[in-house]
RNA sequence: GGCGACGUAGCCAAGGGGUAAGGCAUGGGACUGCAAAUCCCUGAUCCCCGGUUCAAAUCCGGGCGUCGCCUCCA
């Protein structure tokens, strides 16, 4: 439901561990007969010294890795480094049978051994926090590469942490909250805006101010396709489709970069502004045809921060619609009479009721919220 | 201690060799009965110090600062 209110799509499958033992065991075990892996009294460790490239995602090397060692909790492995693909059953714990006795699966394989499953050995993106990068990604390179003598994810997207105060937001600080909690305060547009007004690399400070100036920001958007769609046609002029054109270049340039949604976001902006002037004098069929194409592309389908039907078409639309247009008339009536107490309550009172009331240029105009 | 990322206007944030996108806020203006929306104008030499270069915020070196990983759990 939260990923919904966010415009996540769903996922394809969802697969659990427990529904996937017999391929956890199955790589293990192949692991263990090609030399990359070996028993310890019913644990099974990966050998990271039979992965040359061992650390090629992290930028370390072995050695490294060996003289910064903090902790030094090692028993019989061969190196310290090398990590547990299956480890024997504590007793009370969950556990499955294995052809080293009753255990379960270490903490990288399950995520190798399921990814593989779905996608086959070799796809295209694998993503992930920051903070994953070493070991536990590191290390699904290696058992997985080991595995099928192929190359397993072909891009690595690693996010930046929501850190809240400067700090990173996670369980053993307390400092987390849920989507859900957010979703009360702030609708799931702003919240995508949030996330997508920064590189998906960079960390991002959680702050009810800054959802706050982001609402307002992203409010600009909104108004612009609102406007938008309920501009009609007039005159030839054509000097905005160069720029939806441009527009729509330099955002996906943006987007074949690295995901670069702070930049194309930006481009809105300033198409944007350019959209509310035109509209001023009055768009041709052509421009309304083009940027309307250009926010339904990118601010509507891709980054999801627009949304198509405006909060006041969706709800109880023709009845509203009828009820607003009698209370605009009367109102109408009474600016004209300059009864501006009149015309002033009954915006005052919509406003109270969550509908916002604009005399504009064009005339009046309504909106929910 | 080791490895890595980051440090751009009051705040958020792109860019990444040729004199700095966008947003919020501020101040001024246009429009308006008022308000809102919208438009115009308004602000930085890019943490510090050296170096390379005709030219550096952008490259290199050294500092300082912040954050993350290096242990269990995922």
């Amino acid at each position: 439901k939260d990923a919904l209110a966010l415009g996540v799509k769903p996922a394809d499958i969802h697969p659990r561990v427990s529904e996937n033992m017999d391929e956890i065991i199955l790589m293990v075990k192949t692991l263990v007969e090609k030399g990359h892996a070996y028993e310890l009294e019913g644990d099974v460790y990966f050998d990271v010294r039979s992965f040359g490239e061992y650390g090629k995602l992290s930028g370390r090397d072995l050695d490294d890795l060996k003289s910064g060692a903090r902790v030094q909790v090692d028993e019989k492995k061969k190196d310290p480094l090398d990590f547990a693909l299956w480890k024997k059953a504590k007793p009370g714990g969950p556990s499955w049978e294995s052809p080293w006795g009753q255990g379960r699966p270490g903490w990288h394989i399950e995520c190798s051994a399921m990814s593989m499953k779905y996608m086959g050995p070799t796809f295209d993106i694998h993503g992930g926090g920051f903070d994953l990068i070493f070991p536990h990604h590191e290390n699904e390179i290696a058992q997985s590469e080991c595995y099928t003598g192929e190359m397993f994810a072909k891009y690595w997207l690693h996010n930046g942490f929501i850190t809240v105060n400067e700090e990173k937001m996670s369980k053993s600080l307390g400092n987390f909250f849920l989507v859900r909690e957010v979703l009360e305060k702030f609708p799931g547009p702003v919240i995508r805006f949030f996330l997508l007004s920064t590189h998906y690399r960079s960390p991002l400070d959680f702050s009810d101010t800054k959802l706050a100036e982001d609402a307002k920001a992203l409010a600009r958007l909104q108004n612009t396709w609102n406007r938008l769609q309920e501009a009609v046609p007039a005159g030839e002029e054509e000097s905005l489709a160069q720029m939806a054109r441009d527009t729509r270049n330099r955002i996906e340039e943006a987007m074949d970069d690295d995901f670069n949604t702070a930049l194309a976001v930006a481009e809105l902006f300033a198409f944007s502004r350019e959209i509310n002037s035109a509209l001023t004098r009055g768009m041709s069929e052509k421009e309304l045809l083009l940027a309307r194409k250009v926010l339904k592309d990118f601010a509507i389908d891709i980054l999801g921060i627009v949304q198509e039907d405006s909060p006041a078409l969706a709800e109880d639309s023709a009845l509203t619609a009828r009820l607003m247009e009698l209370i605009i008339e009367i109102r109408t009536t009474a600016r004209s009479e300059k009864n501006w107490p009149l015309a002033d309550r009954i915006r005052d009172r919509l406003k109270e009721a969550g509908i916002l009331l604009e005399d504009t240029p064009e005339g009046p105009r309504w909106k929910v919220q």
